[in-house]
DNA sequence: TCCGAATCGTAAACCTGGTTGTCGAACATG
DNA sequence: CATGTTCGACAACCAGGTTTACGATTCGGA
């Protein structure tokens, strides 16, 4: 099979990375508007990957693919913005109970529901057939260990 | 209309970002094998912007939408790893066009030919049409100017 | 023709988000 | 109880970006 000039094979990451962009651009924007103008693009990602029950520094880099040590540092951060919060273990004392605070709550449910008017927009252009197609072929061809599925916590654990 | 609790929004982003890595991922480990492999995920489009004609640091900057001294920063580390090479304009002793090397050409080539082999195993996946369907999707659901269509040079100038 | 304004490249200081290496403290196990 | 592993933290570093500033050069209008 030829391959079509009109559709250079680089196009395909150039506009995957402007959706991507686009998503992240506009849930940024939202949110400074709702009250959380320091809440980084990536940020909304961290919280999720905390989530409702907490983790540590090293579980939090195993989720996100990242060494502890970046973990950390991000963890840092988000401690100095009011979005999370650092608890001694009773069970360990090597480790360090990383929890969202009720701001950092906030935050992550904001974005939560930000990213779904942003998804129904792209529906009411597209229509919500494309927008799952896009989905589901996006996941079709993506390693599945991309999003730590195996992790419990990221999707509805 | 209802969110579909079983496509939270914040999958859209994630899947994006997955495809995309994916694919930067595969280019970076191909073009290692193929003699590049101190060539950064990034480079391709950069030397992309560069183009054949060359450029710029300041024109290099507006094509990939970040400031001239960031442009200069990366024209300056591929420069050292000898993609780059930069000349004296001589109508404009301000100016110092950038322009390819002939590792530069050679990069930028295999670059284009593994893009176009990375979407084909995508359409073999996913079929052709399923691929022309989400590039165009994300074409519709980004802002045009993304890409700096505007500025001549990035698509078959 | 000359002088002020705009442009180009570069430098400095800083930020974010990563990396690797190291290390002490605390746990786990033979 | 000695040894090995794990956790968090620290340091040094890198890539890629920002803003601010500035000297050199070119352009354009009085």
């Amino acid at each position: 099979m030829a391959t079509d000039p009109d559709r250079p094979g680089f196009l395909l990451p150039l506009l995957l990375l402007a959706g991507f962009r686009t998503l992240i651009d506009d849930l940024h924007a939202e949110l400074a508007r709702q009250g959380h103008p320091e809440l980084r693009p990536l940020h909304g990602f961290v919280l999720q990957a905390v989530g409702a029950g907490g983790t540590t520094a090293t579980g939090l880099g195993q989720r996100l693919g990242i060494s502890k040590q970046a973990a950390g540092k991000t963890v840092d951060r988000l401690v100095a913005l009011g979005y999370l919060e650092r608890a001694d273990d009773p069970h360990d004392a090597r480790r360090k109970l990383v929890r969202m605070t009720p701001r950092g709550h906030d935050g992550l449910h904001r974005s939560a529901v930000v990213f779904d008017q942003l998804r129904q927009r792209w529906a009411d252009t597209l229509g919500a057939d494309r927008v799952a197609a896009l989905e589901d072929d996006l996941r079709a061809v993506t390693p599945a260990n991309w999003f730590r599925l195996d992790v419990p916590g990221w999707f509805g654990g």
